[in-house]
DNA sequence: AATACAGTTGAACAATTATTCAAGTGAGGG
DNA sequence: CCCTCACTTGAATAATTGTTCAACTGTATT
């Protein structure tokens, strides 16, 4: 990203909404992890493993059938979810089960649904 | 995507669980949307947008004086979250004003934040 | 030990995408 | 009309990213 430089001449600008708002909003760092969370949630092999998970339990496998994927794609796109902290593994002998890791993310899930639906 | 191409025997994976999922899950056309919704979250220079449109209207001017970015690449993206229904403009005269398109848009970015703050 | 299997990982490739730059609207003022 | 200003748009470039392929864990079985 650039130094700041003026768009247009600041006499046109508002710069008390601009103040204000600057005071009001997340700062910086917040917003860019915000971003990192919804960027996560925006890929439909995610999205759908999240979304089959929403169901109950499965093994790497089980959702590798169910997408008609390859293991090595799923597991790939698990890690990414797994470091977002979005799911949660669980070793039983030599199969991994995953899980949704709390409520947030169902209601992020439910509430994408429903703008979707509108 | 390739053709479904079986990832282990399917003696191991549990096809009842993978059935019940199947029938439970939206269908592919709607997860592949709900991606595309997030996808628009999923980017700081949009989320800083919306974030700022949250405490009220601004006119792309104050956004890109915001956040010291030039109004080409603010339009850009302004574009894409109006084709997302994300927001709406409103124009007055020379200038252009944004805001937020609905409360769910709200409700998404809430739900977002807090789940980062956990 | 040796093999088989569920899953992980790294490198490479292809596709998508955010920003820049330059040119183009459309509205108002002189 | 011409000019300025707020904004939009298209093409180009650079960076990010999803999938594949091949090699590698770790666990169980024989």
């Amino acid at each position: 990203m650039k130094e700041q430089e003026l768009c247009c001449d600041m006499l046109h600008a508002h710069p008390d909404a601009v103040k204000r708002v600057r005071e009001a909003i997340p700062d910086e760092d917040a917003l860019i992890d915000l971003a990192e969370l919804f960027k996560v949630f925006g890929d439909s092999t995610r999205i759908r493993i999240l979304c089959a998970l929403f169901e109950g339990e499965l093994c790497v496998c089980d959702i590798a059938t169910l997408l008609g994927m390859t293991l090595s794609a799923i597991s790939h796109q698990l890690r990414i979810l797994r470091s977002a902290k979005l799911v949660e593994a669980r070793r039983e002998g030599k199969t991994v089960f995953y899980t949704l890791a709390d409520d947030h993310v169902r209601t992020i899930l439910a509430d994408g649904i429903e703008h979707i639906n509108e």
